[in-house]
DNA sequence: CGTCTTTGACCAGCGC
DNA sequence: GCGCTGGTCAAAGACG
């Protein structure tokens, strides 16, 4: 919020002097006049920043209770809903919810990352990490208690950059139940089934980087049926050279496979970043347009992540947490409206960036890099814009991500204001007004033009950092189509008809 | 030697 | 029931 008095244009082009008085006097009088009025002007503005910073304090406050209040309600709404039977879920019309929501908050956006878990801990207070239930996070054994290792960062590309201090906990989408698939009891007695948490303590926090191995499964957990929730996907489409784009994540492939109607295999990934971790991510080139890279997203960290992997887990966590929130079926099936009320909650302003597949089994928001939105510069696809340096869009993505000395949003510490107009400006997508800006999630929450800026924040991003391979800590690839041979002949029967 | 990727095999869900 | 498809596992090899 700066002050910017200038000094007052003396208009000396206009002020012709005509009372005989030496143009030199008139200046040095106007010239006091101007600082006496300039001094006072400061004064009041002084006193103006500070009744500001006041309002500021006092919104920010209330806007945390407000947050916290619709938050304990949509959980309750929530856990209605995991526990089961549909004829008992809260049939809240989206609709309303919108207006409700725009009266408690400037833009609604709900963590909803307990949504699924019956079984899970109830929230937790405002400054709480609220971490997803898949890790079945036991109360002492939170991330917060559990200094990351130093060495977190030990793995390849960006995470070099982060310091330990630096990560910091995500608001989580959660997608408890996943379909068992796989022979998922002939594993089970294997003992390996990484994507069951154990049911009880799932080992967190910052392991060492090099820890990929994921934890001996025990017995699965059961999982009630009851329980099962459709788990929401976030998928992002971004125009990309690399073969995936680097979300500040570390992935670690565990399979490819030919998806049906594309050239392009399917490369499946799964977070490493933390052990047991249930994060999973689809990586598969658009068979339409091959430099079109969609990435799914799949449920949600257990472990804070670090600030580069902040926007693109902030704004997939949002969008899920809407599509699980607005897009549930309503008693009498119609999930449209939900629908609807994602898309404009979430890129309220952008209806042509986010897209809401609600068909089975899974919905899925698609967040389309790949088109300009209103709050981003439009890009020509061919050829491609300049891109930001990449070390400084990274540093940018990761100095904005730094939190600071304010209140916490959904367990999330907010970001400095004034450091993501860094990257808002280094992704060329400069906001003036970025100071309302707090962090990804909060500013969907509060500035509607966000999501927008912040897609094009992280499609620039994309586009800087992915050219050199990823930033993620994996070299995963996405092999090109089908022509390529024998890298992207797949498995099982589906590799030869992929070509 | 530890970690990661590749890839053949396996399984579940679903449609016919 | 069968075939197709998506998803996952895990052994083997590659890599640093």
């Amino acid at each position: 919020m700066g002050l910017h008095v200038g000094r007052r244009k003396s208009g000396s082009e206009e002020s012709v002097v005509d009372d005989g008085v030496s143009s030199n006097e008139v200046d040095h009088r106007e010239t006091k006049a101007e600082l006496a009025l300039a001094k006072s002007e400061i004064g009041r503005l002084n006193e103006e920043n500070k009744q500001l910073k006041n309002m500021l304090s006092r919104v920010t406050t209330n806007y945390n209770s407000l947050q916290m209040h619709v938050l304990t309600l949509m959980q309750q709404r929530n856990n209605h809903r995991g526990l089961g039977a549909p004829g008992h879920e809260l049939n809240v019309d989206p609709e309303k919810k919108d207006q409700d929501g725009s009266q408690l908050l400037p833009r609604q956006f709900i963590s909803l990352g307990t949504a699924a878990s019956p079984d899970e801990p109830p929230p937790r207070s405002a400054g709480a990490d609220m971490r997803g239930g898949d890790c079945s996070a036991s109360p002492s054994n939170t991330d917060a208690a559990m200094p990351p290792p130093a060495d977190y960062c030990a793995g390849k590309g960006n995470a070099a950059t982060i310091g330990s201090k630096d990560v910091m906990p995500l608001p989580t989408f959660d997608h408890h139940h996943r379909r068992r698939r796989g022979g998922a009891h002939e594993r089970d007695q294997r003992g390996s089934s990484p994507e069951d948490p154990p049911p009880h303590h799932v080992p967190q926090g910052w392991l060492p980087s090099k820890v990929p191995k994921f934890l001996p499964a025990k017995a699965p957990e059961p999982v009630p049926e009851a329980a099962t929730m459709r788990k929401a996907r976030v998928s992002v489409r971004a125009r990309s050279e690399a073969a995936m784009i680097s979300d500040g994540c570390q992935w670690r492939k565990y399979g490819q496979k030919m998806a049906k109607g594309n050239p392009c295999p399917r490369a499946y990934y799964r977070c490493t970043m933390a052990a047991g971790c249930p994060v999973r991510k689809q990586v598969q080139r658009c068979a339409e347009d091959t430099t079109v890279v969609i990435t799914t997203y799949e449920g949600n960290h257990n472990h804070p992540l670090p600030p580069a992997a902040m926007p693109m887990a902030s704004t997939t966590a949002a969008a899920a947490s809407m599509l699980l929130s607005g897009s549930m079926p309503s008693a009498d099936g119609s999930l449209m409206a939900g629908s609807n009320f994602l898309a404009r909650a979430v890129l309220p302003c952008s209806s042509n960036v986010a897209t809401i597949s609600a068909s089975a089994p899974f919905p899925t928001v698609t967040l389309d890099l790949t088109q300009p939105g209103p709050g981003a510069p439009q890009q020509q696809q061919p050829p491609p814009p300049p891109r930001p340096d990449p070390a400084q869009l990274q540093a940018a993505l990761a100095d904005a991500a730094r939190p600071v000395a304010l209140p916490q949003l959904f367990g999330q510490k907010l970001y400095d204001p004034s450091k993501l107009s860094a990257v808002q400006a280094a992704a060329g997508t400069a906001k003036a007004d970025a100071g309302d800006t707090v962090s990804a999630a909060a500013v969907i929450a509060s500035d509607p033009n966000f999501p927008a800026v912040l897609a094009a924040a992280i499609k620039s991003y994309i586009g800087a950092s992915s050219s050199g391979g990823g930033a993620d800590g994996s070299s995963g690839t996405v092999p090109p189509p089908a022509s390529s041979g024998g890298d992207s002949s797949r498995n099982d029967k589906i590799g030869e008809q992929g070509s």
